[in-house]
DNA sequence: AAAAAAT
């Protein structure tokens, strides 16, 4: 299978117009409070008709947030949203490479002289093709009006600070500490056949090599030394989308090599553009507290993550990628001492790397200020709305400082796309670009998958048969379903003479990171982990994951198996199954066919009692009672009916004539919706009915 | 019947 970029004209408008929100928000405007930095957009933002989250009537009592809704309701037609990409120019030109700078600031000409300095060394001679990339900028940047309202970014103070786009002198004790760590082995040739499809209006073709697309000198130089050779599926697509600052749904797995997809091209854009406002705002915090650097920090970049393994995954990402520039990049996250997150903070922060609770907390002591955030990566969505963030993110992103969407850029990433995470992009993205890449895992034949029947006391003798049967060298990641069975499986593991550990919420966070590094390196190549393990974490070379308790749900299921077969490589997964797993059973079953993987007989005609006991299994009612219902937001595909991904959500939802199908290959798409087709398991009540 | 995440 090869990548398929389908260009959609029609693009999100029926989506759109079946969202059916216009409302009760239009008009008022007198009466919304507009926060002092961003008035002054206020006036250019006139001709802009029309967004798409006109009526989102409910929950936002906070006046400051409305204030900016409202901004964006002029019209109130979504024929109108034509305009409002023009107006923002290098959104729709970017198919022929030609920009036109209709820019008029003067602070262009300034940076296209330090961004033509890439183009001498710059590879292929495409350089040229790219050389006024830089200028063309998103939103408040570019708005002609808004420089001149005594917000100016570019004063003469800034214009004579460095250069961000020019690298810093090379550290060797840094360059070591960053880049010595190994490449791990990845298999190229089956990268290759995960399929990726984008949708939404002029999506910018995708590049073949990372020189195709000039994210300067800086970033080429780090890219060498990451020894990144050529760019992944997701990085093929999401590089040029990114760079040519659209919105960014982006359906993928941290496996797919989807950190570096937003960090290269975000840090690129960063460099090229400078610190802008976010150095005046800085400095004028410093000015208040007298002493430069000090107090709130106002980073250009959020990252937000669901687990704080990851955020520090991320964050160690990010240093490589902003080596010998002037980004700074923070992580914080729970469970560690704050004071020195603090301090860390205030050393200077441009790119910063969060779980949405310690953010919170981070705000409201004054430490950090999102009034200049220009660029939002949302990771592991999914997860994050899952484990119940929904209220931090939306006060982060909606009911704060941060620049509206339109004006910031927002990536969202996520393995699934449910429903919910389906409202989340309408409310965080503007005009976006969906991009569908493969699973790496459970679709694609990477990984075996073997259901077993064990019956709950044979679980551990059943165990240590797989494990010796496994190479002592290579890692076995095994998934419990409670912390107490995390500990006392690792105790019995021990006991029996295995190198192990474990990791689950209750241990210290000093504790978790300790058993990831001793797992990774191989000192312990038997890990024990609860659900906290199952997602996001980038553990190379896993051989064989072990399901010695099913989750109950099958999106974790897929979570928990993608930690193996990583990019290309070869992976196993065994799950015990017993009659207390009868939940999972068709979902389970729907994955292995998916996967063209051997099905017991036993789990099919299991699963074909079950779908009868359960025709009206209790929670479904209750699940998806409310909200939106049944109504299907799939990101509607015209150019490509009938196999498309487009018709995937519509799927047992009746008369869509759902279509299980990618194009009839083997690594498909067909988990971004639950496999229930109801659209996700991000429902009202879970399993628990809590 | 659970795990995770701010303190």
């Amino acid at each position: 299978m090869s990548h398929v970029a389908v260009e959609n004209v029609h693009g999100l408008d029926p989506q759109l117009a079946a969202l059916d929100l216009n409302s009760d928000l239009q008009g008022v405007p007198g009466r919304r409070y507009i926060p002092p930095h961003l008035r002054n957009k206020e006036a250019s933002k006139n001709d802009s008709p029309g967004g798409w989250d006109n009526g989102r009537s409910n929950g936002f009592v906070n006046g400051f947030h409305e204030g900016r809704d409202n901004r964006m309701n002029g019209g109130g037609s979504f024929g109108g949203r034509g305009s409002m990409r023009s107006d923002r120019g290098g959104r729709g030109g970017f198919r022929g490479f030609g920009y036109d700078n209709k820019d008029a600031g003067g602070w262009n000409a300034q940076k296209d002289t330090a961004y033509n300095s890439f183009s001498g060394r710059s590879d292929r001679g495409k350089s040229s093709f790219f050389s006024d990339r830089g200028s063309s900028s998103r939103g408040r940047y570019e708005r002609g009006g808004f420089g001149g309202g005594g917000n100016n970014r570019w004063t003469d103070d800034s214009k004579n600070d460095e250069d961000w786009s020019k690298p810093l002198p090379p550290s060797e004790r840094v360059e070591h500490e960053l880049f010595s760590g190994g490449n791990t082995g990845i298999n190229f040739e089956k990268y290759d056949d995960i399929p990726v499809e984008a949708t939404g209006q002029n999506c910018p073709p995708h590049i073949e090599s990372f020189h195709d697309v000039d994210m300067g000198e800086i970033i080429m130089g780090n890219i060498t030394l990451s020894r990144y050779t050529r760019p992944t599926p997701v990085q093929k697509y999401a590089i040029p989308i990114i760079k040519t600052k659209r919105d960014l749904m982006a359906c993928a797995q941290t496996g797919s090599g989807k950190t570096a997809a937003f960090l290269l091209p975000v840090l690129s854009q960063i460099f090229t553009e400078g610190p802008g406002e976010a150095l005046q705002a800085m400095k004028n915090s410093a000015q208040e507290n007298g002493k430069y650097g000090r107090r709130k920090q106002y980073p250009i970049s959020l990252v937000l993550a669901p687990t704080r393994e990851l955020a520090l995954q991320i964050y160690e990402e990010a240093r490589k990628v902003a080596y010998r520039s002037h980004v700074r990049p923070c992580v914080v996250y729970g469970g560690a001492d704050i004071g020195q997150q603090i301090r860390d903070l205030e050393r200077g922060c441009h790119l910063l790397v969060a779980t949405p609770g310690r953010l919170v907390d981070m705000m409201e002591r004054g430490k950090i200020g999102l009034d200049y955030c220009n660029y939002l990566v949302l990771d592991e969505a999914d997860r994050m709305l899952d484990m119940g963030f929904e209220p931090q993110i939306r006060r982060i992103v909606e009911q704060d400082t941060m620049p509206p969407k339109g004006l910031r850029q927002t990536m969202m990433f996520s393995a699934t796309f449910p429903k919910e995470i389906q409202i989340l992009a309408r409310d965080f993205l503007e005009e976006y670009i969906f991009l569908a890449v493969g699973r790496v895992g459970s679709t694609s034949e990477n990984i075996t998958q073997k259901v077993v029947w064990v019956e709950e006391n044979d679980k551990r003798s059943f165990l240590l048969d797989l494990l010796n049967a496994t190479g002592k060298e290579s890692l076995t990641l095994v998934f419990v379903e409670t912390k107490k069975g995390a500990d006392s499986l690792e105790d019995f593991l021990y006991r029996e003479g295995y190198s192990c550990t474990s990791i689950h919420g209750d241990r210290s966070q000093r504790d978790r990171e300790e058993a990831l590094h001793q797992f990774r390196s191989g000192r312990c190549p038997i890990l024990v982990a609860t659900a906290v393990a199952a997602r996001g974490l980038d553990i190379s070379n896993v051989k064989h994951v072990i399901n010695f308790d099913l989750p109950s749900d099958i999106e974790e299921y897929v979570h928990r198996i993608g930690r193996t077969g990583r990019v290309g490589n070869l992976g196993l997964a065994t799950s015990f199954f017993n009659d207390k797993n009868g939940n999972i059973t068709k979902d389970l079953l729907d994955i292995l066919v998916e996967a063209k993987q051997e099905v017991p007989s036993w789990l099919e005609s299991l699963a074909y009692e079950h779908q009868h006991k359960s025709s009206s299994r209790g929670g479904r009612s209750k699940r998806f009672s409310g909200g939106f219902g049944a109504r299907d937001y799939r990101q509607t595909s015209s150019g490509s009916s009938g196999g498309g991904f487009g018709n995937r959500g519509a799927r047992n939802t009746g008369g869509h004539g759902g279509n299980r199908g990618f194009g009839g290959g083997g690594g498909g798409f067909g988990n971004f919706y639950s496999s229930d087709g109801y659209g996700g398991n991000y429902s009202q009540v879970d399993w628990w009915g809590n």
